[in-house]
DNA sequence: GCGTCCAGGTCTACC
DNA sequence: GGTAGACCTGGACGC
């Protein structure tokens, strides 16, 4: 099954692809040349696919793997989803109106840099971003992809992420010595319970009824989710005047700007802080830039 | 091989 | 409100 959805200008999936380190994870998988992306999701229906999505001049190609029939329904879910996980809807006017102004920020419109890719789900996103918290990078690929083929759906020889419901059955024991997330399964499985007992509308900052303020409530009252995920988990749903501060970023920003010094979070957030409201996306997109110019394996592009 | 450090932090208790 | 200490894991590094 084949379909397509139509792009904005400016649009560029590699560069939503290389957005941050969400495609080197599980379900997700690059494609040769880092000019695609595929994903197994599973629908509402129960039904796990392989979805395979590339780019043609303004149109975003997904083909659809391992299922026989998709009815027009799913066909719409499918089309949401990927619309959802590849922000195609995103309104980025703001922030392309800076990168007109500024010399330094005019790669970014070059490179349609600003689309940060999602997960299907926002619950997802949030399990993974507590998966980041104070450990390396690799130890976050294990642990996200032993939950993946642990508790996902199975599709051919990949599997997807697991519903909340499929992550609330399991114990805290299991998240300690199956997952090997530490300290974090406790987190872990108190958001997935609370998602699947239907005491956390956690997709609710998907569907545009949430304002500002009531997506940094709904976040900041997760436990596990500190200042570092709750800016990362604002940026993944379009609030862009938050700052994310971790060890590899501070790092990186004292070695652009202050020969390695390091220098307070204050002192960074001043500088970005003109570029109102994208402030914090503009830090992110300023860090991150030699991403972009890379020509090497994908997979040392978010290792550290 | 072994010990230590620390990485894309957060929470709690205490002051 | 600010801060010290505890918390899991695994890879890098020095010896």
């Amino acid at each position: 099954m084949k379909l397509s959805l139509r792009l904005p200008p400016h649009y560029h999936l590699r560069s939503v692809i290389l957005s941050h380190g969400w495609s080197a994870l599980e379900p997700f998988r690059v494609m040769p040349r880092r000019d695609g992306l595929s994903v197994a999701i599973r629908m509402s229906t129960g039904k796990p696919v392989v979805l395979l999505c590339t780019q043609t001049g303004r149109r975003l190609q997904i083909k659809a793997e391992g299922t026989d029939a998709v009815t027009e329904g799913e066909r719409e879910e499918i089309r949401g989803m990927v619309a959802a996980m590849f922000r195609t809807d995103e309104n980025l006017d703001g922030l392309y109106a800076w990168a007109r102004r500024k010399k330094r920020l005019s790669w970014i419109l070059a490179v349609g840099a600003g689309r940060i890719l999602r997960a299907p789900t926002a619950f997802e996103d949030t399990v993974k971003m507590i998966c980041t918290t104070n450990c390396s990078w690799s130890l976050t690929t294990l642990m996200v992809g032993r939950l993946t083929n642990s508790l996902g759906t199975a599709i051919g020889d990949r599997h997807t992420f697991p519903s909340a419901a499929d992550m609330a059955n399991q114990t805290e024991r299991f998240y300690r010595r199956e997952i090997k997330a530490g300290y974090r399964s406790p987190y872990l499985l108190e958001l997935a319970r609370r998602v699947a007992y239907g005491d956390l509308h956690i997709e609710r900052v998907r569907n545009g009824e949430l304002a500002e303020q009531e997506k940094i409530d709904l976040f900041a009252n997760i436990m596990g989710v500190g200042p570092y995920a709750l800016g990362n988990l604002l940026r993944l749903h379009s609030v862009y005047d938050r700052y994310a501060h971790d060890s590899w970023i501070t790092a990186e920003y004292a070695k652009r700007y202050h020969d390695g010094r390091k220098v307070s979070e204050r002192t960074i957030e001043r500088r970005y802080e003109a570029f109102s409201p994208y402030q914090g996306l503009i830090y992110w997109l300023d860090m991150t830039k030699p991403w972009y110019r890379k020509k090497h394996d994908f997979d040392s592009d978010f290792t550290s």
